[in-house]
DNA sequence: AGAATGACGGACC
DNA sequence: AGGTCCGCCATTC
C-alpha cells in the first residue's frame, strides 16, 4: 500500500519492495509507504486480510484521493464500493447504475485501473452469468478473494 | 481529430 | 462449453 499526502494511492495484493519502489518512484513521487501502520488504511487492509468483514462505511472512511481519477471512474468506484461483502455485481449492472447502460466495457476499463484494489472491492464485479472474466492479479486471485469472503461470512 | 484499446455482452456457430 | 465476430463506451496516444 502506498500513501501520498496521507491518502491511499495504491494497493498491492502481494507487495514486493521492488514493485512498491517502482510505483512510488514512477507514478507517485513523494509518496510514502504505510504497509504496517496501526491506524488508517494500512490497518483496514490488514484487518481485511485477517478476515474482518468490511462495510461500505469502512471503505468510505478511507482517506482516498478521489481527485486523481476521471468523473466516470469516480462514479464506477463509488458504486463498486457499495457492493456488500461477499456479494457480487456485473459490469453491466454497475454501468446501468451510474447512468450509462451499455457502458459495461468501459466499466471494466475503469475497474482495471482501480488504484485501490481489494479495499474498493472490484473483485466483486463479475461478468454476466457469473463468469469471472479478468482481474489484474489473475482470475485465480479474484476467485480466491471471493471464496475468502464466502468463508468469512459463514464463520 | 482519429485510431487503437480493453476486466463487456450478445449473437452465432 | 468454447471460439469468433461485432457493436458499445470511456480513455489514451
Amino acid at each position: 500500500m502506498v500513501l501520498s499526502a496521507g491518502k491511499v494511492v495504491s494497493v498491492e495484493l502481494e507487495p514486493t519492495r521492488e514493485r512498491l519502489g517502482k510505483t512510488i518512484g514512477e507514478k507517485f513521487p513523494g509518496a510514502g509507504e504505510a504497509a504496517a501502520d496501526r491506524t488508517g488504511p494500512g490497518k483496514t487492509l490488514r484487518e481485511y486480510s485477517e478476515g474482518r468483514i468490511l462495510s461500505e462505511k469502512d471503505i468510505a472512511a478511507l482517506p482516498v484521493d478521489w481527485d486523481r481519477i476521471s468523473p466516470f471512474q469516480l462514479k464506477v468506484l463509488r458504486k463498486t464500493a457499495k457492493i456488500p461483502y461477499g456479494k457480487t455485481a456485473t459490469y453491466g449492472e454497475i454501468a446501468a447504475e451510474v447512468g450509462n447502460p451499455g457502458a459495461a466495457r468501459a466499466v471494466g476499463a475503469a475497474l482495471a485501473r482501480n488504484p485501490w484494489p481489494v479495499l474498493v472491492p472490484c473483485h466483486r464485479v463479475i461478468g454476466k452469468g457469473g463468469s469471472l472474466v479478468g482481474f489484474g492479479k489473475g482470475i485465480a486471485a479474484k476467485d480466491a478473494l471471493l471464496k475468502f469472503e464466502e468463508r468469512n461470512l459463514r464463520r
